[in-house]
DNA sequence: TTTT
DNA sequence: TTTT
């Protein structure tokens, strides 16, 4: 038994690739979790959480969420062992997600809106969207390089 | 909201210590959870989770579970920022348990049993119980000293 | 360990009360949520499930939230058993509250803004919060009064 | 999201039916939850919480578990509507399980002491296990017929 | 209807 | 560094 909810906002657009044999997808991206109760200090403590989606579920998040996104994740918690260029081991903690809800009406066009864009003009589709990692066939490099999943 | 159950065996004995100041009594460990489903090749995977229990729980996990328990961890993922002695930025993923139930009948004693003694003599009771970490008044070199909480 | 997370939606407004001798605040509501895969015919299906919350944060939930808002819920099963007026044994089941995350930006007053209209009109949002078997008259509305606890 | 994670023991052996017209298998079962804290007075609360699970691991509950059995279950909330033969519309609460882990080294067998005695002789406990319900061909009248699902 |  |  290993079961994992969270609720929290999108630190950055989700990353998809697809794997190099099979074409499967997957999606990466981080959200922030306020802790219920700050330290002592009374300054806001955070949490930011590694989340992997697979499959369909992965293109969804590519497609309809992005930075800022409120969405409530249910997973298992995975703990990769691997070994870095130095060849120390090293491990990587990460939600793996069954499911994610979006919880917020505002999409990922409405959240990118004008972001990086100083020219007033916008299309109607979201740009930084275009498949950079999308070639089934290629393998993409993986943004962690250090990590090999 | 952030919040995870697990249930796994401990892979080692938990490790008890006091907060310097505050004299709070902090304990953790780690547990194997199997992965329901396995990689292709079908051989099992395993997650090993680190988890850390706060007062008066954590002297109840010191002094009633140990390597092997079976329990039940229900708490929060919290991943800490810290520095190495290298001064790189590092994080320390843990679950911080709000409760640990024992699923299992035997207790630590029975877990420990004949650990550490040659001698072919054992006491009635658990040797390596003996407050290694105990100090309240003094502080303890943490275990992961890479880890300033 | 008895650990519930749920996402849902209010059906109506909490309805607040102080227990008698001591005081304590206690709020009831009750979420929907839509699962997650439907029956065969596709018509979606809702589960509509009973919470309460104690204390501090039953008062916030009769002060922030209303029918229609998002809600995060963390806590437990609980089914008390009573017996009604005929004297038969009858169970309650809700889910008790250790905490209610809002999700929505708009608050009670926003949620409840036509609440009370006697215009008959009536704006095309919130249809699907009608009581569609839900009826307060026809249904049995077992939590308050019938149940001593 | 409507995510449940319980862990109890069976107040009785999971009942297995097959459903009518797919021959999809269905076991009822209960488990009783101590609350972690208890009333006033001191003396231990327990809920009782009506488990369903479906498929393979309905049978594997049937198989392997029984009455006293230590499991922990994930699953979902299900309230379902239905009318009884007043006509008076109740609710049945129920955890749909999506997985029934079992914790107890003792299995059904051990807890039903005389399954697969090749005696004929048999004591008169435990005469429940009789596979009333194992017919896959048969319609089995489900055992709380208020409930028609 | 209730389990250790 | 890993548990049954």
């Amino acid at each position: 038994m290993n079961h994992v909810v969270l609720v929290g906002r999108l630190t950055r657009d989700p990353e998809l690739r697809y794997i190099a044999g099979s074409g499967t997808p997957v999606a990466n991206f981080s959200i922030a979790i306020d802790r219920e109760f700050s330290g002592k200090d009374g300054k806001r403590e955070t949490d930011f959480i590694d989340i992997q989606v697979w499959g369909k579920s992965a293109e969804n998040c590519a497609n309809y969420i992005g930075k800022g996104s409120l969405v409530a994740v249910q997973g298992s918690i995975r703990v990769d062992v691997y070994q870095n260029q130095a060849g120390e081991n090293r491990r990587a903690f990460r939600v793996n997600a069954n499911r994610v809800q979006f919880l917020d009406s505002r999409n990922k066009s409405e959240n990118s809106y004008n972001k990086g864009s100083q020219t007033g003009f916008e299309p109607s589709f979201e740009p930084t969207f275009e498949p950079q990692g999308l070639d089934p066939q290629g393998f993409q490099a993986i943004d962690d390089d250090d990590i090999p999943f």
